[in-house]
DNA sequence: AAGTAATGCAACCGCCCGTAG
DNA sequence: GCTACGGGCGGTTGCATTACT
């Protein structure tokens, strides 16, 4: 026997709010809170919405303080860096940054920064958007003719084998585990303005796979210093006793702090799992070795290899 | 100008977990 | 200890918009 359902699903609308289901859910609970119980709370204020259709909207959208769009390039680095650490688990990172939803971010992982990583350009950065279509034509005309080059000056360039597109749509597990590793080599740093936009000469695309050791986590230290101002050992100091650091709130918790449950959540205030003590051990910053877009390819590369040869 | 493809995002789905009874 | 339930989460989908041919 299966679970039953948190609703009526005959009944309940579904698809896109009217400003007038918005208005009705907000007033509603900023004059009285949930109540602590999304279930009962459309049927409270006359909504034929399910429960938990409310609370998606409610925290998503409606909450106040919600930030949409317009991801800084430091937003960028820590979300690389905790899923390096932390793997897909957006409601933790977005708990490290204030007014993000979970959900905002997923969607700003998949849809841009993966891409990033991955070699796709984005349409509304793109330099050269004229040639755009015709050169990603050209691109899967050259895939089906078995050739690699790639005229548009993107990343992969000719001088490197492409990431197996074919093969890659099959290994939708592994992309995961792949970009992290990516991310992990890279030390989670991660820059727009770092990209290159010509093709990499080949023999600049050797990666040091040796500069790629796990380094010390005061190296990461080095470079929080140099956006935060404070040195290395200040900074240390500073995890240590759990001092909540100006302008890095993103690391803020990772002494007994947050234990207190004080620390709001940009996704949700009553996240339980968003325990950062539960979590900030597993986390291991790694130093930007060579922060180039070019080193960023190259290691795909190395990872596309790997993955070939499994 | 029309058609097509790509993109971004809001919303939904279904599973897991904690908890009250 | 078991069961039912609600909350929370990550993955996925659908559609409107934008870019391009």
């Amino acid at each position: 026997m299966g679970r039953a359902p948190c609703c009526d699903k005959a009944s309940v609308k579904k698809g896109p709010w009217s400003p007038e289901e918005d208005a009705k859910l907000k007033s509603y609970i900023e004059q009285h809170g949930t109540g602590g119980n999304w279930i009962a709370l459309p049927q409270k204020i006359g909504l034929k919405r399910c429960g938990k259709s409310c609370r998606l909207r409610w925290l998503n959208y409606l909450r106040p303080n919600i930030k949409h769009g317009g991801f800084s390039e430091e937003e960028d680095n820590i979300i690389c860096s905790l899923y390096i650490s932390i793997g897909s688990r957006w409601s933790i990172i977005a708990a490290q940054l204030p007014g993000r939803t979970d959900n905002d971010i997923k969607n700003y992982w998949n849809t841009r920064l993966k891409k990033k990583l991955l070699g796709n350009k984005q349409r509304n950065k793109d330099p050269n958007p004229n040639r755009r279509a015709g050169a990603l034509k050209q691109e899967a005309r050259k895939e089906v003719n078995g050739s690699n080059l790639q005229p548009n000056g993107y990343w992969p360039d000719p001088s490197m084998p492409m990431y197996p597109i074919s093969q890659s749509e099959h290994r939708v597990s592994d992309e995961h585990s792949s970009i992290r590793r990516l991310l992990m080599k890279l030390g989670g740093r991660f820059s727009t303005e770092t990209q290159i936009p010509y093709a990499v000469p080949a023999e600049q695309q050797v990666y040091d796979a040796s500069a790629a050791l796990v380094a010390p986590n005061s190296v990461m230290n080095e470079d929080l210093a140099g956006s935060s101002g404070y040195n290395s050992t200040e900074l240390d100091d500073m995890f240590c006793n759990s001092v909540k650091l100006e302008g890095l709130d993103c690391f803020y918790g990772m002494g007994n702090v947050m234990d207190e449950s004080n620390v709001t959540s940009s996704s949700d205030n009553t996240n339980t799992n968003a325990n950062w003590n539960e979590v900030s051990p597993l986390i291991n910053y790694q130093p930007m070795i060579n922060p180039s877009y070019s080193s960023m390819q190259s290691c795909l590369f190395e990872e596309s290899v790997r993955l070939g040869t499994q």
